[in-house]
DNA sequence: TTGCGTGCAAAGGTTTTGCATGGCA
DNA sequence: TGCCATGCAAAACCTTTGCACGCAA
């Protein structure tokens, strides 16, 4: 499992991401950016490396709507997410972090009346943020 | 947008979605299970009557897992479902649905404490069903 | 030197689209 | 008859995999 080398697309990749925290990717944007910068990565070894840090637990991959690439975001090496909920605005994409007592809650409530034990880091409420609802005025 | 006539394949993907409400269809589990019945519908045929049954609210597509094919589910006419979430254990694959007050009070929480308007439709939360953690000792 | 990492291209799987034919009204 | 619906196959898409070569240790 140690079996790992340190190479320069590998840290090209986990320091973009980590660069900008909060944003999510997709392998494609990831790929585009990169090339921007004047270093080409391929396609292979994009997804390879996001795999890794998907298992290390230093990023998190989300599933988005209708049959589009998959996003892909930093959460850091410390595991202060763990108990976040994300929110996804369907409209904008922003994607919010949101820790809240009431949440805590849910979980229990859940664990509790429907015997299922939910995970907070794996899932994504979707719906529509303050200043997409406004300024569509829904 | 009137333009739509009134076909055999149409009418039987409709009833077999309807009659089976609360299950979760894959696009080839439509034409298995019309075939099992003697009826041969074609691939295209059932994905261009799914998004015809999705805008006119009947049917809600969700996408479970990256990967893996989207599922459809029939959800009639009226919106009774309207607050109706999703589990999905990452262990097993299952699918449940959960209709429950608690939850309800999640939406108005998150609307009013986080101005984030949650569309229940659309989210799954992950987790590990009873079975699995009762199986797995977890 | 060892063996993982890389990148290209090809494969795999789901959904969409083009086109000639069939069926509803 | 006019047009939408159908179904096959091919295309489009995202992601994974095979393989030869490159590079870290």
């Amino acid at each position: 499992m140690e079996n790992s080398y340190n190479t320069k697309q590998g840290q090209l990749i986990a320091e973009l991401l980590k660069s900008e925290k909060g944003r999510h990717f997709t392998a494609d944007a990831i790929i585009s950016d990169l090339a921007s910068k004047g270093h080409k990565v391929g396609k292979a070894t994009v997804y390879r490396h996001l795999e890794k840090l998907i298992n290390a637990g230093q990023v998190r991959k989300y599933i988005v709507e209708e049959g589009t690439s998959a996003c892909y975001e930093y959460i850091g090496d410390s595991h202060e997410c763990k108990s976040h909920y994300h929110l996804k605005c369907s409209s904008c994409g922003e994607l919010l972090h949101v820790r809240c007592d009431f949440l805590d809650e849910v979980s229990s409530h859940i664990l509790g009346h429907h015997g299922f034990t939910v995970k907070p880091e794996k899932t994504v409420l979707y719906g529509i943020c303050k200043n997409c609802r406004e300024a569509e005025n829904v």
